[in-house]
RNA sequence: GUGGGCGUAGCUCAGUUGGUAGAGCCCCGGAUUGUGAUUCCGGUGGUCGUGGGUUCGAGUCCCAUCGUCCACCCCA
């Protein structure tokens, strides 16, 4: 029979990667509860609508990327492929975003139907930062450097570069927009075949394309901050003169657009150049029109989200992970002869009611190599445990450099108290 | 959706011009050792991704298919 597999894209994270997923997503709580933001969270499916009017009906999430089914009553759902549309929907529905100023997180996964590759999967797992009810640049700018602060906890602010742009209000964009088209439209035969498809479907997405001919043409093309409308231009620069005071480093980058249709005015992009392909490790922007489309009263608002798993591929490939996040107990407990299972368990049991936290496993086998068992699983102490006579138990234990030999149960309990009670 | 690399034991891989499947690690059992260590012996485990084809004979050659990785595209 053909076994089952897990599907394409997406993946099992099994015990050797839990604590690194563990020990981001707890830094990333202790990051979020300073700045003050309450975590919302969403169902994973909603309906395709919420999608298809937030992302953009054109864009590839929408045409070709989401899980889209219908549902028993023939209402057609969709597993999510990002997070703001429905913080937007949820947040509308209950009421919190009408004449108020509200600060979110969440945290999850996302689906896309896209080729897997590294950094990239049909699973994958976001946390998404969401500010609602606030125009001001001084929010981008507290954002911006929520998402600083975060790297420099993960260790990880060498390895990330800001870009900073600004797309200016909907009617400057889409000016600009139109001027680009035109110009692009007249040196078409300059333009790869790529760059020829999005010039009829997303025309902004041209300016990041890596093709070289495509980049010479651009240079000369029309510049979007040329068509900015005054108050993004203003608010733009305010929000560089707070990173600037706050002594966060960023590149202007006229050429940052984003994939999705509903941002403007400001973008932003933490890249890496560790990752491969996938260098994006975190990305927002301003989205002040998304509310009302989604039938909401008029509310500004900004957002970013990161990858978690390109996060963690970073973490990984700098080896920033904290040595003790993979320990996963405290004491190993182990016997050297068969037949001692019972005790073993009771004594652990034991253990672990007079000693409040104290993170213990078992192992009962042959004697061979326990210690080196033991000593691979990073433990703080050993403690291995023998039968020295028809009722009596007695224990050695190992603890940094020292060895004491022949405790009865009580004074074993008594030494590891010691340790590990601070 | 388009390219390219790779699929042999749980893991990392070797396998000569086609000739009956190997190593290390892991795991299990044992020997030695007041022992978080070292050394030694033995054992479990593979329809060589799958299906065809060529051949007396295919892990090896050919075709198809699936999976995986990387890049394009897309994006966090």
């Amino acid at each position: 029979m053909r076994k089952i597999k897990a599907i394409r894209g997406m993946n099992d994270i099994l015990p050797d990667q839990t604590p690194v997923w563990r020990y981001l997503e707890n830094t990333v709580k202790d990051v979020l509860a300073r700045y003050g933001y309450g975590e919302i969270r969403m169902p994973v499916v909603e309906q395709t609508d919420l999608f298809k009017r937030s992302i953009g009906e054109v864009t590839d999430i929408v045409e070709k990327e989401m899980y889209t089914f219908a549902d028993r009553n023939g209402e057609s759902l969709t597993l999510r492929p990002e997070g703001t549309a429905c913080c937007v929907r949820a947040g509308e529905e209950h009421g919190l975003l009408y004449n108020q100023t509200q600060r979110f997180w969440y945290q999850g996964p996302m689906f896309r139907y896209e080729k897997p590759q590294k950094g990239r999967y049909r699973q994958f797992h976001q946390v998404g930062v969401e500010a609602f009810g606030m125009a001001g640049p001084d929010i981008d700018a507290e954002l911006i450097l929520l998402s600083a602060e975060l790297w420099r906890q993960l260790g990880l602010e060498q390895a990330v570069t800001l870009q900073l742009n600004s797309l200016g209000s909907n009617e400057a964009r889409a000016r600009y927009r139109s001027a680009l088209v035109e110009y692009l439209n007249r040196h078409i035969e300059r333009l790869d075949e790529d760059s020829r498809r999005r010039l009829a479907t997303n025309p902004l997405r041209i300016l990041d394309s890596k093709e070289e001919g495509t980049r010479d043409l651009l240079r000369q093309a029309p510049v979007l901050s040329d068509y900015l409308d005054q108050e993004s231009a203003a608010d733009f620069e305010q929000l560089c003169a707070i990173l600037d005071a706050a002594g966060v480093k960023y590149e202007l980058n006229p050429y940052l657009v984003r994939g999705l249709d509903y941002y403007c005015k400001t973008v932003f992009e933490w890249v890496t150049d560790q990752l491969g392909a996938q260098g994006t490790v975190c990305a927002g922007g301003r989205y002040d029109g998304l509310v009302k489309q989604l039938g909401g009263k008029p509310t500004p608002a900004v957002g970013f989200a990161m990858g978690v798993e390109r996060l963690i591929l970073l973490l990984e490939t700098l080896e920033r992970v904290p040595e003790q996040v993979r320990q996963s107990f405290d004491l190993y407990l182990a016997a050297e002869q068969k037949g001692l299972q019972a005790e073993l368990i009771l004594l652990a049991e034991q253990l672990r009611r007079s000693i409040p936290g104290l993170r213990i496993r078992t192992h009962c086998a042959g004697v061979k190599n326990i210690a080196a068992k033991a000593r691979q699983s990073g433990a703080t102490a050993i403690a291995l445990l023998k039968r020295t006579e028809p009722d009596q138990l007695q224990a050695s234990l190992w603890y940094r450099e020292q060895t004491i030999y022949d405790l009865d149960t009580d004074r074993l309990t008594d030494q590891l108290k010691q340790i590990f009670t601070r």
